[in-house]
DNA sequence: GCAAAATCTTGAACGCCGTTCATCGCGAGG
DNA sequence: CCTCGCGATGAACGGCGTTCAAGATTTTGC
């Protein structure tokens, strides 16, 4: 016998799956509660008691995304790590890589980490912008890696600065107004971007002071 | 007396005024048909005579907003070439930081170039995607100066990479779901991101082939 | 085991949105 | 001055997220 508990456990899953595949292939403005409430076979207003709002839909499946997202970032890091342990640069490289793919390969997804705007009042919940600063992890270790002597705001700035170049390049080259860049030549941007970025650190490191 | 067709456009100048009024103060999403014809004293349904439909409007706002960015960045490169002739560089994050200046001072005209999607089955217009290529005058004229030995193709690459970049840092740091970074922390960043690049191309200009 | 109470489910209804269209009134051409 | 066509009008339409009174169902207390 199940109890109403984990049925409503259950359905919220199910809606989340559903909600997870319609933003992956309609996008956001493609996500309707009534198509929903049909898709998981229950009520329209049901839907309520298994999430706050759409909102609150948008970010748990932010949220998987987010996980994914930091998964394929752990494993490009680890590879390269394995491959060249001496190679921070590389290091960097492979996981600005990574993300331009995750990006490619999950477009409408990805786009919704940073598209979805709260409801007028609302704020995003303190649990959405720690799965977001986790990511930089993978960013902050080969930096540190890179910069030994640099002190540790002035590499989380850093840190910032490039992530933020790099989500940059990908955002605009997967601009879906435009014509999707080429991924071979996203990637070029990309490994240039961060190469420049590593070769300028490499000729002068005052400059980051 | 005023013909037809002339009240018509003077109705549609302020349809474009209201609505770009109503986004500065209120986004996007705040953007709403009612308002807009209460506000300029015509019935609902006469807005579709002046615009096609409300993706029009968006987009004729968007029009003025890159027409201001322009002459800014414009400014911003001009004054940097007066100060320095020969400083490339220093032109490059002159117009970086005059971008940064412009997102900070119209952050909700600016975030709707980026936020705006065209309607299910709509493409953008040709003259839009021209005005914001036009842009790019800004950043190509310093980087030719920058490398006068490479391919005209090469540094287009690298001048969308550079912009795409400098956005990246300044949508991340204007972020509207976190707290907007401080304008002098942001100002650093850029100037950073953008000296490093420089830098990096100046130590080894192999690095773009 | 059964009645009572609490809880969940339901879908119609609400308010708002952009857009359309039958209707009407007014300015322009003869 | 008359008529006729075109632009103005706002109610209506379909669709949205959300709410809620009412009915169904499960849980509780004995």
């Amino acid at each position: 016998m199940t109890t109403t508990a984990a049925r409503r456990d259950r359905q919220r899953e199910q809606l989340i799956d559903a909600a997870e595949r319609a933003i992956a292939e309609r996008g956001l403005a493609g996500l309707k509660a009534r198509e929903l409430a049909r898709e998981i076979g229950c009520a329209l207003g049901a839907i309520y008691n298994l999430v706050r709002d759409m909102d609150e839909l948008v970010l748990r499946v932010g949220s998987r995304t987010l996980a994914r997202l930091d998964e394929a970032l752990g494993h490009a890091s680890q590879a390269a790590l394995v491959k060249a342990p001496e190679d921070a640069a590389g290091r960097l490289i492979a996981v600005a890589l990574a993300y331009s793919t995750f990006a490619r390969k999950n477009p409408r997804l990805w786009r919704t980490l940073f598209e979805h705007r709260m409801a007028e009042g609302a704020e995003v919940p303190e649990w959405a912008i720690a799965e977001q600063m986790q990511l930089f992890r993978h960013i902050m270790a080969p930096l540190a890696a890179l910069l030994p002597d640099a002190d540790e705001q002035q590499r989380l700035l850093l840190g910032r600065t490039l992530f933020s170049a790099v989500h940059g390049v990908v955002a605009i080259g997967l601009e879906e107004k435009l014509v999707a860049v080429p991924r071979r030549e996203l990637d070029h941007q990309i490994e240039t971007l961060v190469r420049l970025v590593c070769a300028g650190l490499a000729a002068d490191t005052g400059l980051i002071r």
